[in-house]
This record gives C-alpha cells, sequence and structure tokens, in this order.
RNA sequence: GCGCCCGUAGCUCAAUUGGACAGAGUCGCGGACUUCGAAUCCGAAGGUUGCAGGUUCGAGUCCUGCCGGGCGUGCCA
C-alpha cells in the first residue's frame, strides 16, 4: 500500500510535467493544517509559478484541470495565494483502512525503502567499571530508537556499542584487584564487583595516597599494552564484571544492545598506530608542540591559527581522536557502511565535525558514504541545571528507573487494588520505564529538559501512562466482546466498506490513515517527537471517538466499522510505542 | 575573541524544514459518570514568536546587527 501523501505527490507531479514540462518537481504535499482547507494540501505551485513567471493562482487552476485524482480526492481547489487543497473521499479512506487491517501482522501497509542502506549506528557507550548514569540515558535510548525505525523502513543496521573498555585508568583498576584479590588472575569468577562505582573510587583513591600502589598501576598499563597474560586476564574480568551491571540496565530500557554489539576502546587499540602513521605518510598529521597533529581545513583556534586534532599525545599516548578514526575506517572498509550514525550529546559537535574532515582529508570514505552526527540536549534537574545528586554526583540510572517504577507502582495501588501483585509489578516496571523514556522521545532530540517524574508520570497529557491507558482501554473492548459473544474476526471478515459517519470516527480513520507517513517524517532526522506527537493525537482522537460512539453497542451498521477503527488504533499505538520506542503496552493498568 | 545550539502562552514544550488564522499539555475557570475503563471527555481563557532591520506572494523558520542564555574552543572522553 502506498502512502496518500506518495500517490498524490506523485499524481500533482505528473500534472505539472503536462503543463510546465518541469521533469519531478515536488509539489510539497502535506496533512492540512486546517480541516477547512480539507485534509492534504499541495504548496509547491507558488514556489513554481515564480521560477516560470507566472500568476500562480493560474498555474494552480492549469495543473487541476491535468490532474486525474477522482479515484483519491473529490475535485482539487485553489485557495489563497495558489495552494492546492485535496479532500479525500470516503471510499478512498476505507480502502486504505482495510488495506491497513490487512498486513496487521506486517508493518501497516506501510512501504518499506526502495533504497535500503547498510547504516552503522554508534550510542550508548558507557564506562567499564563505572556505573551508567543519568549521562547515557539519551544516546542509549535514542540510539535505540533510531535502529529500531531504521530497520523498520527496511535498511540493515548495524549496532556499534563504543565502551570505554581501555585507557590509563585501567592500570589502576587492574592493580587494585591484583593487589586485593589476587586469586582473581588464576580464578576470575571469584571475585565479583557488587559495586561498580565503589570499587572505581577506591581504586582511585590508593592511586593518590599511596605512590607505590601509583607505580604498579603504571606498569599495568604497559603490560596491558604489552597484551600481558595475567593482565589481560584481569582486564577481561572487569569487563565481563561490568557487563553484568550495565546488561540488566539495557534489558530494562528495552534497549537492544547486547555483547555481540560491543566495539569498545580495547578493539580499536591495535589499529591507531597505523592511523597516525599512515596519516603521517599522506602528509596529513606532522608534530606541533610534540603532539602529532592534523589540521583539517576551516577549523580555527582562540588566536584564528589552525586548529588541530591530536591524534597522538607528546607522552606517545593515543586519544578518543585517534580511536574514532580507527573506528571510522573500521566501519566503512569491514563494515561496509553507506552512513554512519553518532548518538551523542551536542557538546561533541566540534570533535565529530573535525574528525569526519579528517576522514574525508584522507579518504577513509568514500564521497557518497555519509557521516552523521546525531545530537541531543543535555537532561537538567528541576533546578535547571545538570541533573546530578543532593551531594553532587551523577544520578546513577538504576536507582532513577527504580524511583520510577516504585512511583509507577503506587499510582497502581491506588488506581486498581483488586489486581494481583505480579499484574501490578508488571504495570509498573512498564509505565514507569515507559514514563521516563517517552518524557526523553516526546521532547525535542537537541534542546535540554529538565527531568520530572511528576510530569513523565501524569495521567494526563503528552505522557507513557496516557498513552498505556489508550490502549488498555481499546483493548478491553475486545475482552468485553468476547464476553458478550461478539465475533470480532467474523464481523470484520465480513467488512467490504466502512460505514463513517460520526466526525469522530471519521476523524480518527483519517488519522490513522498516516501512521505510515509520520514514521517516515520521524525517520528523515531521526525525530522521535514526530512519532510521539502522532501517538499522542492518535490516542486523543482515539478517546474522543470513544466517548462519542458505543462500540459493541453500536447499531449492525457501524459496528463492524468501528471494530475496525479500535483494531487499526491499538495496533499503531502498539507497535508505535512498542516496536519503534521500544515501550511496552499493558493489557490492562 | 571565535564556533555551535537556543530564546515561542504564567509554566513545560510543538510547529513535518519558507506556507494559510503560531498549536498542544499543564496551572486556573466552567461543564459531563445508571451507558464498552472518568488514569477520560467537552468548553471558554491565555501571544508584538527576545529586540531592530532585510529578503518575497508569504518568515517562528532564511540573511544582517544588537540583547540574553547554554555548550565548546591544543594534549579528558
Amino acid at each position: 500500500m502506498k502512502q496518500t501523501v506518495e500517490i498524490l505527490r506523485q499524481r500533482i507531479s505528473n500534472a505539472i510535467t503536462e503543463v510546465t514540462g518541469i521533469e519531478n518537481c515536488d509539489p510539497i504535499v502535506r496533512l492540512s493544517t486546517n480541516p477547512d482547507f480539507g485534509d492534504y494540501q499541495a504548496n509547491g505551485v507558488m514556489a513554481i509559478a515564480k521560477k516560470t513567471k507566472t500568476n500562480p493562482r493560474k498555474l494552480a487552476e492549469e495543473i487541476i484541470a491535468k490532474l486525474s485524482i477522482e479515484d483519491i480526492c473529490s475535485p482539487a481547489e485553489v485557495a489563497g495565494p495558489g495552494f492546492i487543497n485535496l479532500r479525500l473521499k470516503p471510499e478512498f479512506i476505507s480502502k486504505q483502512l482495510m488495506a491497513m487491517e490487512k498486513d496487521l501482522g506486517g508493518t501497516l501497509g506501510f512501504e518499506k525503502t526502495k533504497k535500503p542502506q547498510t547504516i552503522v549506528v554508534d550510542f550508548s557507550g558507557p564506562n567499564i567499571a563505572k556505573q551508567m548514569h543519568v549521562g547515557h540515558l539519551r544516546s542509549t535510548i535514542i540510539g535505540d530508537s533510531i535502529c529500531r525505525i531504521l530497520e523498520s523502513i527496511g535498511h540493515k543496521v548495524i549496532k556499534q556499542n563504543h565502551i570505554g573498555d581501555w585507557g590509563t585508568q585501567f592500570g589502576m583498576l587492574i592493580a587494585y584487584l591484583k593487589q586485593d584479590n589476587p586469586e582473581v588472575i588464576d580464578n576470575p569468577d571469584s571475585v565479583h564487583l557488587s559495586d561498580l562505582e565503589q570499587f572505581y573510587k577506591n581504586a582511585k583513591a590508593r592511586c593518590d595516597e599511596d605512590a607505590d600502589f601509583a607505580e604498579a598501576a603504571r606498569k599495568e598499563v604497559i603490560k596491558l599494552h604489552n597484551k600481558d597474560a595475567d593482565t589481560m586476564r584481569v582486564w577481561q574480568h572487569i569487563v565481563d564484571e561490568s557487563r553484568l551491571h550495565y546488561q540488566p540496565t539495557y534489558d530494562r530500557l528495552k534497549a537492544d544492545l547486547h555483547q555481540e554489539n560491543e566495539r569498545g576502546e580495547s578493539f580499536y587499540a591495535d589499529k591507531l598506530e597505523s592511523i597516525v602513521e599512515d596519516l603521517r605518510k599522506m602528509g596529513l598529521a606532522k608534530e606541533s608542540d610534540g603532539a602529532i597533529c592534523v589540521f583539517p581545513d576551516g577549523f580555527k583556534n582562540k588566536e584564528g591559527n589552525p586548529l588541530p586534532l591530536i591524534i597522538r599525545k607528546s607522552d606517545g599516548a593515543f586519544l578518543y581522536a585517534t580511536t574514532d578514526l580507527a573506528a571510522i575506517r573500521y566501519r566503512a572498509d569491514e563494515l561496509k557502511a553507506d552512513k554512519i550514525i553518532y548518538v551523542t550529546d551536542a557538546r561533541q559537535n566540534l570533535h565529530f565535525e573535525m574528525v569526519f574532515a579528517v576522514a574525508r582529508m584522507a579518504g577513509w570514505v568514500k564521497e557518497d558514504t555519509e557521516l552523521c552526527h546525531v545530537t541531543f540536549g543535555s537532561v537538567l534537574g528541576e533546578d535547571g541545571k545538570p541533573f546530578k545528586t543532593r551531594s553532587g554526583e551523577n544520578v546513577k540510572l538504576k536507582d532513577l528507573l527504580d524511583g520510577a517504577v516504585t512511583r509507577a507502582l503506587s499510582v497502581v495501588e491506588e488506581k486498581n487494588p483488586e489486581l494481583d501483585a505480579e499484574t501490578k509489578s508488571n504495570i509498573a516496571k512498564a509505565v514507569g520505564i515507559g514514563a521516563v523514556k517517552y518524557a526523553d522521545y516526546s521532547n525535542n532530540r537537541t534542546s535540554d529538559y529538565i527531568f520530572s517524574f511528576d510530569k513523565m508520570l501524569a495521567m494526563e497529557g503528552n505522557t507513557a501512562p496516557y498513552m498505556q491507558y489508550a490502549y488498555a482501554r481499546v483493548k478491553s473492548i475486545s475482552r468485553k466482546a468476547k464476553a458478550n459473544n461478539i465475533n470480532i474476526e467474523n464481523e470484520l471478515a465480513g467488512l467490504k466498506d466502512l460505514n463513517l459517519v460520526e466526525p469522530a470516527e471519521i476523524d480518527l480513520a483519517k488519522y490513522i490513515m498516516s501512521y505510515g507517513e509520520i514514521i517516515n517524517s520521524a525517520a528523515v532526522d531521526y525525530r522521535m517527537n514526530y512519532l510521539t506527537a502522532f501517538l499522542y493525537e492518535l490516542a486523543q482522537k482515539f478517546s474522543s471517538f470513544y466517548t462519542n460512539c458505543p462500540v459493541l453497542k453500536a447499531s449492525d451498521k457501524s459496528r463492524a466499522t468501528r471494530l475496525l477503527l479500535c483494531r487499526l488504533t491499538a495496533k499503531c499505538i502498539g507497535q508505535g510505542l512498542s516496536n519503534l520506542l521500544g515501550i511496552d503496552v499493558v493489557e490492562q493498568m
């Protein structure tokens, strides 16, 4: 099933070609901003009129005269300076919804991309031996949703979790573990790091106050680089133990990340030397103040001099710029990426611009390979400052999620005390975690937002609980139907044509149709808030329909139609929340 | 200093990338439960889009200059 905008765009484009001779021009078809203007509008005629120096209204009239859309719309109208307004015919709405119903198990009739790409998405990137904190939330869930959306429209997605599992801090961690738990060398599984944060702090503290220990830590860094067997065993153990801490968080967040997606800093460690050497051989890298630097065009420092991307420090150590360059090369060469997406906060903007520039200078990515930094804003506390605990520490992601689930549970207890404990617990998880994720997604990705349990867990407004409630209400209709011996499958099987009469049902029907269009626009700019806005409006339209149009008690003439609307609404909300955003829906709450 | 992002209703935010009368939510106000789940719905109110110019049929969106804020800016990631 083709999306309605797509069909209209093509038809109008053809008509434009007939009238003006201009081929493949975009008539800019959009959902109408105002119901008075119809359902869709074409905004592109004015620009064409300008280009061809004709009267825009007259041109619009001529285009309409050549336009064949009788199967979709009632006669098109010219409005204002040269808009073309289009109103869908009920038969067409009916046809599209029936097509969606036939594809319930699939993409709801949504057509996949004609040009599938291999897209590498780099996201989450937790630090090993530290707890995940609120700073990892956005990259993890935004990245995850980007993957889900790109996959759903037919691209091949390769996830890359660039974990921080290498570097000088591992010297002290390994030395600490060897000193306190020497048995870890021969029997790693005997030692568990129950509290990562404490482990890290202890190691750091000892490093600061004990000179001998600091020296041991330095030696471990060298042994790490030389792949010393004992050291590597302890290192591997720290990584494995850390995974035991962050994997459950991924699972709770429904972030589809696993060990197989990890390509951390350690993976690139032995590729860094050649990055520097190759850049030197190409004459792109040179020494400056003892460090090896590349000076990509167009970047200036405070004094107006060329700004360096430092790829090797004066002490010989490599930096994250080096690792990122190695990663780009790997992703282009080995993973055959057509596009590489980095999901990190906006502060790393300059870094990635420079890394991308250097990768292109070196010819490590093809001309048409897209390098894309998808940025996001910060999570702020109620005071509008970066979200921290009272003692000024980063808020642990685990604590954050626990807090949300606890609050959700107390609401469930209050609203539905008669449910059994396990059901309540499951609802609380879905609502609590869902609220945190939904609040993030529903904000503009690029702006900062203030984290508030009260707002995200509110029943009213554009929140996860509201969406989940709407879903639960639709679902309760099917339960009720069963209890009343109404066979939904039979009724829908007998449905040949929709009987759309009430304003609320027409409104809902038209809106459901645009589901696929929204997925597309969300995918183009990785804007999850387009999707949440659609789902919210859908839920509102459903709620309005629900209060105005009885379903099970409806006349025979309209009951099947209404059952279909319910089914498609549930499917859109369910698929949107669960499959595209990774937010659980519940049958009852 | 330079670079990036931002400034929209009392508050929190949208605005599909230059489209028609700038929309939601929330707070406060007024209505609706004997009727499929009221965690709901319906209604009214709320605006000089930071300021000043410019580009054009048309600007919250693009350009210029101010004002205010955040972030970044040579050896952390």
